[in-house]
DNA sequence: TTTAAATTCTACCAAAAAGTAGTAATTAAA
DNA sequence: TTTAATTACTACTTTTTGGTAGAATTTAAA
């Protein structure tokens, strides 16, 4: 029951980037620093991010990365998908084989409660969350 | 946003065992092609769930395994936390060291809530919910 | 035009999870 | 007492995820 790192990266990075104003092109170095994640590994997701289009580069000297997308726009669960975490919304918790409701896993009637309200929190939660007060980067 | 495959097993291997009688033998074999388990796999997990006091073993010629307690008593959260996925519960979401009231990731306070149902849900929910009907072992 | 600062690409390494193999130990039946 | 059926143990292999290294490419500033 967690996210891969890569997600979470993801979406630290992401938010991270939606507090500055949209134009603010971020760097790299800059990102690996006040995030606390191995630069190489950040450039390896940014690189991901680009593609997904979450994300517009600038390359070259004095170049960086840009939020392609009003902030208010991008989802939790759009970041969730690009890196292949919702199939587990669909095949999830037992995840025997495809999910057939005539021949359901055990736990099926008592999940799909909170996986509903998971998949919710997650639609309806968008990038710009924060952009303030003390929270962890 | 999954279960490993071992505690997704061990959920399966309990509740399978709790279809039948509390007194019934049930061996390696028949649990492995039952639940479509590798052999080998599942042993190795039967081991754990020995070791977390789940089932007795009884070694030798005729033996096998039986639940250690009423199914009705073992619910999913204690087989989860028996396989360290507990700790997901405290550490969690985007999981960016001790959690701390006054320095909250940014997804806090909108996870709390889901959070808080799957744990009910795991808290309340035993192995023996289901004994017949079109279910997947 | 040269150079420095940036992204991108390719390839590798490390750690954890999943899965397999073979053998030892145990025990009841034959 | 021998043997067959079973669990337990030790060690390995494979796959996936996480992470690193280094060189190539791009581009604006100097
Ligand atoms: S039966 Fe329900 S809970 Fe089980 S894997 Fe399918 S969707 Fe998930
Ligand atoms: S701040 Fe909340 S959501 Fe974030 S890791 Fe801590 S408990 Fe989980």
């Amino acid at each position: 029951m967690q996210l891969s790192n890569t997600s979470k990266y993801a979406i630290r990075i992401l938010s991270y980037m939606a507090r500055q104003e949209h134009e603010y092109v971020h760097k790299s170095n800059e990102l690996a620093q006040s995030l606390d994640i191995s630069y190489k590994f950040l450039t390896k997701i940014m690189t991901e991010l680009v593609k997904g289009e979450f994300i517009l580069s600038i390359r070259g000297r004095e170049g960086g990365f840009q939020l392609n997308h009003p902030a208010s726009s991008i989802t939790i669960l759009d970041i969730l998908k690009h890196f292949q975490e919702l199939t587990d919304f669909h095949t999830c918790i037992l995840g025997n084989g495809a999910c057939n409701p005539h021949k359901k896993c055990i736990l099926h009637d008592k999940w799909a409660s909170p996986r509903q309200e998971i998949k919710n929190m997650f639609a309806t939660t968008t990038i710009d969350i924060v952009n303030s007060g003390d929270f962890k980067l």
